[in-house]
RNA sequence: GGCGCAUUCGUCUAGCGGCCCAGGACACCGCCCUCUCAAGGCGGAGAUCAGGGGUUCGAAUCCCCUAUGCGCUACCA
């Protein structure tokens, strides 16, 4: 292509953009990065009743969130702005005011209800539904008196009505329409703002945007948009219509699916890497194996040949196993600073703050075994706990009796009070001293392991005893060792 | 009802006429490793390539029909 590669990321601010919507944010990205083009964020708030606030900046917030920045639209600016179609309804006024005059569109009086009962007259007889084109064949005495009325009207474009309207799909091919079956739509409504069909034809013309990529919702659209196109003198630019994603039950993603909104996923304690490169494996792969990659591995790879037709399902079983393999790619480092604001939120308040050098010795025993960052409470609660509550019951393992237990418990005390405290000296010791009590490893760990977490999962025990440090397994075997035994306490031993 | 798109293991996908009685990944099952849980390794099960017709020496791959799913059919995007 000769022209600079110009694509755009146009949502509409009526809520917080679905998976599906992202991901179609993303491949223009990724299409932008890969030609070396430019990205565009433009708002399309022309549906002025169904705006809710705060949704802009959700939407903005989720690309930041996500790393996917933008060339060109709200907060960094460009020269093709106002990024926001509601500044720009003059540009549009002007452009159906040239249709108008061309004839290729016109004032429309009917009203909704009329609009309503010509819609139900046509189900009923089981006819095609739209627009009759009434109004394009009245009468000039008729249309005077309606102007002379100032009654409200809608402009609406005048389709061939014959003819076919051919499209060549970057990702479909050839696709056509007979421009018959097309009806008159509606390009500006009586409340003055355009209807997506004209401000996203003039906008993407005067943007000088090179690739139209968006959903397949919208490839119903496109012979409404390259009749524009030509009505309105325009080059029309490339279309390419991405498939779609769907709920596990298969219909168009909502709120019912759970997690609707990009931000939701990074609450749910998913990494952003990990959500981009599962994002793009929904409708895009880059051979017959490799699935998980770095972002510079796809944008130079990232080409529309590659890019599926059929819908995807989105599986968030599949998302949990790619975050998991992130975070075992992190360095201890980037996992405790992600984790920390997890920590924050979901531990008690007086486990609170969490000391960064010790949460540094915990995170390597529980990177390899946590998958969303939502886990991370739940998984180091105990390192940071006074005495972790449990049953004493749990103490004795099957197998074992109490006495066994209390006796393993004094043993334990009585050796690790004075032990070298690494991981390699502490399995040493156990291992012998399991061998003495003629307990097998697995139940003597276990004791142990209830005792110093309070827990019957953990990490690998010796790793686990030295993070905790002498000062904290001592005190909570005691405190294993006094309330099995009930009453009789042994000497401060540890 | 009309128009359009789609259809390979439960899910994401590879495949663009012979390499495919279909490969990879998630999930699932088994074994190994092992102090528990993970991670990892090995193996297994799982797709008559929606169905039916063609074209061809040869089809998952090309064509047609049917079925099913989805989308559009708003003064919503």
């Amino acid at each position: 292509m000769a022209n600079e590669v110009r694509v755009r990321y146009a949502p509409s601010p009526t809520g917080m953009p679905h998976i599906g919507n992202i991901r179609t944010a993303m491949f223009n990205w990724l299409f932008a990065r890969h030609h070396g083009g430019k990205f565009v964020v433009r708002i399309e708030d022309t549906d002025q009743e169904r705006l809710v606030p705060g949704a802009v900046d959700g939407i903005l917030d989720g690309l930041e969130w996500l790393d996917i920045d933008w060339d060109e639209g709200p907060r960094v600016g460009g020269d093709f702005g106002s990024y926001f179609q509601s500044e720009r309804l003059p540009l549009y006024h002007a452009e159906a005011e040239r249709l108008i005059a061309q004839g290729d569109a016109y004032r429309c009086y009917c009203t909704r209800e009329r609009l309503v009962e010509l819609r139900s007259r046509q189900e009923r007889d089981k006819v095609a539904l739209g627009y009759d084109g009434r109004c394009k064949h009245l009468g000039g005495g008729e249309r005077r008196i309606l102007e002379d009325e100032g009654a409200p009207y809608v402009v609406r474009f005048a389709m061939p009505d014959s003819g076919i309207t051919h499209l060549h799909d970057l990702i479909r091919d050839d696709v056509e329409w007979q421009n018959e079956l097309v009806d008159d739509f509606v390009l500006l409504k009586s409340d003055g703002f355009p209807t997506y069909h004209l401000a996203v034809v003039t906008d993407d013309h005067f943007m000088e945007i090179s690739h139209v990529l968006r959903a397949e919702e919208w490839l119903s659209s496109a012979p409404r948009h390259l009749q524009l196109y030509r009505a309105l003198g325009y080059e029309p630019p490339e279309h390419g219509h991405l498939p779609m994603i769907l709920g596990p039950d298969r219909a168009k993603l909502s709120k019912r699916h759970g997690a609707t909104s990009i931000l939701e996923y990074r609450d749910d304690g998913f990494l952003p890497e990990a959500l981009r490169n599962f994002m793009v494996l929904l409708g895009w792969s880059l051979d017959d194996k490799t699935e998980v990659m770095p972002i510079e591995t796809i944008t130079e790879n990232f080409t529309l040949d590659r890019v599926g037709k059929p819908a995807a399902i989105f599986d968030r079983e599949k998302l949990s196993w790619m975050n998991g393999v992130y975070i075992r790619e992190m360095t201890a480092e980037a996992l405790a600073d992600a984790m920390l604001p997890f920590l924050e939120q979901g531990l008690p308040s007086n486990l609170l703050p969490v000391d960064r050098e010790y949460l540094l010795s915990i995170v390597p025993l529980v990177q390899e075994r946590i998958k969303v960052l939502t886990e991370a409470p739940e998984m180091v609660s105990y390192f940071l706990e006074e005495q972790p509550v449990y049953d004493s019951a749990n103490l004795v393992q099957r197998g074992m009796t109490e006495e066994e237990t209390v006796r393993a418990l004094e043993r334990s005390i009585l050796a690790l009070g004075d032990c070298d405290f690494s991981t390699e000296a502490l399995e040493g010791l156990l291992r012998s001293l399991g061998e003495e009590l003629e307990l097998t490893p697995r139940r003597f760990f276990g004791t142990l392991r209830w005792a110093a977490t309070g827990r019957n999962v953990s990490p690998p025990l010796f790793e686990t005893l030295e993070v905790l440090g002498r000062e904290r397994v001592g005190p909570r075997l005691q405190w294993a060792l006094d309330s099995l035994s009930g009453k009789e306490r042994i000497g401060s031993g540890v």
